[in-house]
RNA sequence: GAAUUGUUAGCUCAGCUGGUUCAGAGCGCUGCCUUGACAGGGCAGAGGCCGCCGGUUCGAAUCCGGCACAAUUCACCA
C-alpha cells in the first residue's frame, strides 16, 4: 500500500545504489549505437551549485532517454583541477594554519592540494548521486590524471613545433594576490569611482613644467617618456625636451606619437611601457626603456625610492600627498572608469610586462570559423561564438602557479627544449610555470576517451553527441574545445552544443557569494526531493533563457509529482489483480474512453518525442502535464472507476506506465518507484523501452470531444445556478440519431458526472420556457430549473451567444470569400475554416430557434 | 560605443517553421464542494489593445525596420 502523500526522501532512498548495483549506468554494449555526453568537469573547489544542477540534469535527461531508446549511452563523469581557483582555496587553508605555500615548497604543497582534491571530489560525487545522474563511473577522469596529462603535453609540444606556441615579453594582466598572469577573459571590468590626477612634470631646462593626467600616479616611477601628439600646436615647443619624473632625479624625454588624443585630459601623456598595454606599444615604436616599478606582489620596488616595499595603493595615496605638498599636483578630477579585477581573487589586476607563453590564435581561430560543424542550440549562440573568434587575441597560457600541468619546456642557459622529458645531459631545468586550466579543459571531449592513443573508446564515443553548458563559458571553454579538436582530431568535438542560461534569485539577480543569495541544491532536495528540483529546473524556462529560482515553483513541482503519485496509488489499488501478470491491450474490448485516451496517448508520445529531439523540455513537459492531470486523471480515471473489467485495468496500467516512462528523464526516482510497484517484468524502468506510438489511433474519438464540452457546460450551469451536484436535475438532450446511440452507450458517464434525475436523449425533446438551454453544434441540452430560471436573463445570454456566432460567421465568410486567402492559403486551412463555418451556422440556427421559442 | 536578449494576466513565465476558436500555464484571486487516488484535492469563474510606431502579407503576439525601457556580454583611452 502506497502512502497517501508522496514522500521524496523515502522514494529516493536506496535507488541510486540499486541502479549502480545493477550496472544500469554502464556503457559498452557494442550491439547498440553509441551516444555520448561528457560532463563539463566541475572545479574541485567546493560544492556544486544550482547552475551545475541545471547543466547536469539536462545531460542526464538526454542520456536517460537515449538509453531507453536503445542506445549504448555513455555519460562520462570527471572533474577539473581548476588551477587558480583551487590554489587560492588551498592557500587560504594554509593561511589559517599560519603558513604559506613557500614554507612547504612545491612538492609538499602539491600533496596538500591533492588531499584537498580527494576530499572535494568525494563531495561532488555525493551530489551527483543525490541528483540521480546516471554516470558511468568506470570512465571517470580528472584533468591532472596521467592520461590527460599525456594529451596535454602532446598538444603543447605539437603546437610549439608548429609555431603556434611562443614565449614573449608582453603586457599581461597580473594578479598580485595569486601572483600569476591571467588571460584576458579572466578579467572582469568593474565600473569604479576613480580619480584623474593632474601632475606637473618639471622640465629639465627651467622652471616650467608640463601637466599630465593619470589614474595611476604610482606608475610614474616606471615612466620612460612623456608624449604629445605630433601635430598639437600647443606643444610643438616641447618636442624633444626632457622632464624629471616628479620627486626624482630621473630624466625622461618628450616624444611625439599619433596615439595621443588631443582632446582628452591635458593632451600630454605619460608613457609607462611596462605597466600599460598601449604604452608598451608606444615603447616598442620608440625603443624606450621598459622598467617595472612594482614587485610581483603589488608592492613598489626600488624605482619608487622611499616608497619601496609599500603596497601600490598606499603608495598612491602617500605619493599624491607628497606631490600636493611640493605643489606638483594641479588638481584631482573624479571619474568613473572600468577597472579590471581578477575573476578569482577579485583584486585589481596590474598590467605588467612579463615573459609568458602564448598561443598564437589567428590560424586556429580561422580554422574554427571555417570548419566547425557544431550546431548550437539555440542557434543564436553560434553568432556569439563567431564574433568572439573573429576578434580573438593571443592566449596567455602560462600561470605562475604550482597546481596544474607544468609546462613541458626545459632550459639550460640560453638553450630551450620543448618535450615531455628533459633532453640528455646535465643542467636542464623545467619551466616553473603551469598551464592555464582551460588549456586542459579544451581537450576534455577527447582526452577523456584516451586520446592521443587510438583507444577503442575514442574510436567509438568520439565525437561526442551533445555538449551541454551555460552561455557564460562559451568563450572560456566551448570555443577552445572547438579549435583544439579541429586542430588535433580533425573534426568538431561534438555534434551539438546545447546552451542553457543562468540561475537567478527571485528578484532576477545573479546568485553570488557576495550577495548571499545563493541556494544550496541539497537543501532543496532535502525539503522537496531531487525529482522536484530536476523537474523545476528543466521545465521553467525556454532554451538559452535565464531562470529565476522561486521556492513556490519547486513546491508546484512537488505538487505535480504528488498528483502522479496518487494516480499511481489509485491505479495500483484498483488493478492489483492484473499486476505482475502478462496482459495485452485488446482493441476489440475498448470502450469509448479507452479509445479516446489511447489515441491521445499516442499523439502525446509523438509530440513529446518531437520536443525532446529539439531539447524543448519545457514544452514536452507541459504536454505530459496536461495529458496526465486533465485527460488521464480528471477524465479517464474518473470514467474508469465505473468499470471493473480486465480491459479497463489493462488500459489504465498501460497509460500510466507510458506516462512514467515519458517522465523518467525528468524525475528518475519516483518513476522508478512507481514502475517497481507496477510489477513490470523489467528489473528497472531504466531497462524498459522508451514509449512509442503503438498505432492505435481512433480518429472518431476526436469528433466526440463535444461530449466533454457537454458535461462541462452542464457543470457550469450547476455552478452558475448554485445547484449542488448532490441535487439531481432533469436533463433533456436533443441531438442527432448517431449521437443518440453514442450518448446512450455512454450514459453511465453522464450519470456519474452530472447526477441527472430524468435523463431524456432524443431527436426532439419537449422544451419549456423555464429551462436553461445549452446550445452546442452537436447537441442541445435543456434543463428545467423551474423558478430558478429567469427568462429575460436566458434571452440575454442567448443573444450574446448569437452575436458572438454572428461575428465568427462574418469572419469566416469574409475569409473564405477573400480570393487572396483561397488562392494562397493551404487547402487544409481552407477546409478547416469551411468546417468551422458550417458548425457556426448550424449552431446559429439552433440558438435562433430557441430564442424564438422563449420570446413567444 | 558595439553585440545579444527580454518587454504577453496581479506575480513568474510558455507560445517551435505566420493561420483568426491562439491569447496559454503555474502561483495568486473569487464562488461552490459532492464523487471508490489526491483538501498540497475536485468543479467552475474573473483577469491581457501580446511595450510603442511603421512595414511585409490574404492573414502578425509570431517575420522585417525604427523607438522606448530593462538585462547581459564585449570593447574602452592616459
Amino acid at each position: 500500500m502506497m502512502d497517501k502523500k508522496y514522500n521524496p526522501a523515502e522514494v529516493e532512498q536506496g535507488k541510486y545504489d540499486f541502479w549502480l548495483e545493477n550496472k544500469l549506468f554502464s556503457s559498452g554494449d557494442l550491439s547498440k549505437k553509441p551516444f555520448t555526453i561528457i560532463i563539463p568537469p566541475p572545479n574541485v573547489t567546493g560544492k556544486l551549485h544550482l547552475g551545475h544542477t541545471w547543466d547536469n540534469t539536462l545531460q542526464d535527461m538526454i542520456i536517460r532517454r537515449k538509453r531507453m531508446q536503445g542506445y549504448d549511452a555513455l555519460y562520462l563523469p570527471g572533474m577539473d583541477h581548476a588551477g587558480i581557483a583551487t590554489q587560492a582555496k588551498v592557500d587560504a587553508l594554509l593561511k589559517k594554519q599560519g603558513i604559506s605555500r613557500y614554507d612547504l615548497g612545491r612538492e609538499e604543497y602539491l600533496k596538500v592540494a591533492w588531499k584537498w582534491k580527494e576530499e572535494y571530489s568525494t563531495f561532488i560525487r555525493e551530489q551527483w548521486k543525490i541528483m540521480g545522474l546516471s554516470l558511468d563511473y568506470s570512465k571517470e577522469r580528472f584533468t591532472l590524471d596521467e592520461g590527460l596529462s599525456k594529451a596535454i603535453n602532446k598538444v603543447f609540444i605539437d603546437l610549439y613545433n608548429k609555431g603556434y606556441i611562443y614565449r614573449g615579453e608582453r603586457i599581461i594582466n597580473w594578479d598580485v594576490e595569486a601572483k600569476t598572469a591571467l588571460s584576458n577573459i579572466e578579467i572582469e571590468h568593474i565600473e569604479t569611482e576613480g580619480a584623474l590626477y593632474y601632475i606637473k612634470y618639471p622640465l629639465t631646462d627651467g622652471l616650467d613644467s608640463v601637466t599630465v593626467a593619470t589614474t595611476r600616479p604610482e606608475t610614474m616611477f616606471g615612466d620612460s617618456a612623456i608624449m604629445v601628439h605630433p601635430e598639437d600646436e600647443r606643444f610643438k615647443h616641447l618636442h624633444n625636451k626632457e622632464v624629471y619624473i616628479p620627486t626624482t632625479k630621473t630624466k625622461i624625454r618628450i616624444i611625439t606619437d599619433k596615439y595621443v588624443d588631443k582632446e582628452f585630459g591635458t593632451g600630454i601623456v605619460k608613457v609607462t611601457p611596462a605597466h600599460d598595454p598601449n604604452d608598451f606599444a608606444v615603447g616598442k615604436r620608440h625603443n624606450l626603456e621598459m622598467p617595472l616599478c612594482m614587485n610581483e606582489d603589488g608592492t613598489m620596488n626600488q624605482l619608487a625610492y622611499k616608497y619601496e616595499g609599500m603596497e601600490r595603493f598606499v603608495c598612491r595615496k602617500q605619493l599624491v600627498e607628497e606631490l600636493k605638498s611640493l605643489n606638483l599636483l594641479v588638481k584631482i578630477e573624479s571619474i568613473k572608469h572600468n577597472v579590471g579585477h581578477s575573476e578569482r581573487t577579485n583584486v585589481v589586476v596590474e598590467p605588467r610586462l612579463s615573459k609568458q607563453w602564448f598561443v598564437k590564435m589567428d590560424e586556429l581561430a580561422k580554422n574554427a570559423l571555417e570548419k566547425s560543424q557544431v550546431s548550437f542550440v539555440p542557434e543564436r549562440f553560434e553568432k556569439i561564438f563567431n564574433n568572439w573568434m573573429e576578434s580573438i587575441e593571443d592566449w596567455c597560457i602560462s600561470r605562475q602557479l604550482w597546481w596544474g600541468h607544468q609546462i613541458p619546456v626545459w632550459y639550460k642557459g640560453e638553450e630551450i627544449y620543448c618535450g615531455e622529458e628533459a633532453p640528455l645531459g646535465e643542467g636542464w631545468i623545467q619551466d616553473n610555470d603551469v598551464l592555464d586550466t582551460w588549456f586542459s579543459s579544451a581537450l576534455w571531449p577527447f582526452s577523456t576517451l584516451g586520446w592521443p592513443d587510438k583507444t577503442a573508446d575514442f574510436e567509438r564515443y568520439y565525437p561526442n553527441d551533445v555538449m551541454v553548458t551555460g552561455y557564460d563559458i562559451i568563450f572560456f571553454w566551448v570555443a577552445r574545445m572547438i579549435f583544439q579538436a579541429l586542430e588535433f582530431t580533425n573534426e568538431s568535438p561534438f555534434k551539438e552544443c546545447l546552451i542553457h542560461g543562468l540561475i537567478r534569485d527571485k528578484d532576477g539577480r545573479k546568485m553570488s557569494k557576495s550577495l548571499g543569495n545563493g541556494v544550496d541544491p541539497i537543501d532543496i532536495v532535502n525539503q522537496y526531493g531531487a525529482d522536484s528540483l530536476r523537474y523545476f529546473i528543466t521545465t521553467n524556462s525556454s532554451p538559452g533563457q535565464d531562470l529565476r529560482y522561486e521556492e513556490e515553483k519547486i513546491l508546484s513541482s512537488w505538487n505535480y509529482i504528488n498528483k502522479i503519485w496518487n494516480i499511481s496509488r489509485y491505479t495500483i489499488m484498483s488493478s492489483e489483480d492484473i499486476l505482475g501478470k502478462s496482459f495485452v491491450l485488446k482493441p476489440s474490448e475498448f470502450t469509448f474512453p479507452d479509445k479516446w485516451i489511447i489515441t491521445k496517448l499516442n499523439k502525446l508520445i509523438d509530440d513529446v518525442d518531437n520536443y525532446f529531439d529539439h531539447y524543448e523540455f519545457g514544452e514536452a513537459a507541459k504536454l505530459i502535464y496536461n495529458f496526465t492531470w486533465n485527460d488521464f486523471a480528471s477524465w479517464y480515471v474518473e470514467m474508469a472507476k465505473l468499470s471493473d473489467t480486465v480491459n479497463t485495468k489493462t488500459v489504465i496500467v498501460y497509460v500510466l506506465t507510458n506516462i512514467i516512462k515519458l517522465l523518467h528523464p525528468y524525475m528518475p526516482f519516483v518513476t522508478e518507484e512507481i514502475f517497481q510497484k507496477l510489477l513490470t517484468k523489467e528489473v528497472s524502468i531504466m531497462k524498459s523501452a522508451w514509449p512509442v506510438n503503438n498505432g492505435m489511433v481512433y480518429e472518431e474519438t476526436q469528433e466526440k470531444e463535444w461530449f466533454f464540452e457537454l458535461i462541462k457546460s452542464i457543470r457550469t450551469i450547476r455552478n452558475d445556478y448554485q445547484v449542488s451536484w448532490s441535487k439531481p436535475i432533469d436533463l433533456l438532450i436533443q441531438t442527432s440519431k448517431d449521437n443518440i446511440a453514442f450518448l446512450e452507450e455512454n450514459d453511465q458517464y453522464i450519470k456519474k458526472f452530472l447526477n441527472p434525475n430524468r435523463l431524456v436523449i432524443s431527436e426532439e425533446v419537449e422544451k419549456t420556457d423555464n429551462s436553461i438551454s445549452i446550445i452546442l453544434a452537436a447537441a442541445q441540452v435543456y434543463i428545467p430549473l423551474g423558478s430558478l430560471v429567469n427568462v429575460d436573463e436566458e434571452i440575454n445570454k442567448l443573444n450574446l451567444q448569437l452575436s458572438n456566432l454572428e461575428k465568427e460567421i462574418v469572419r469566416c465568410e469574409k475569409m473564405l470569400n477573400n480570393p487572396g486567402f483561397t488562392s494562397k492559403a493551404p487547402q487544409a486551412k481552407i477546409d478547416e475554416e469551411k468546417v468551422k463555418l458550417d458548425k457556426y451556422i448550424e449552431n446559429y440556427k439552433e440558438v435562433k430557434t430557441r430564442l424564438k421559442e422563449l420570446e413567444n
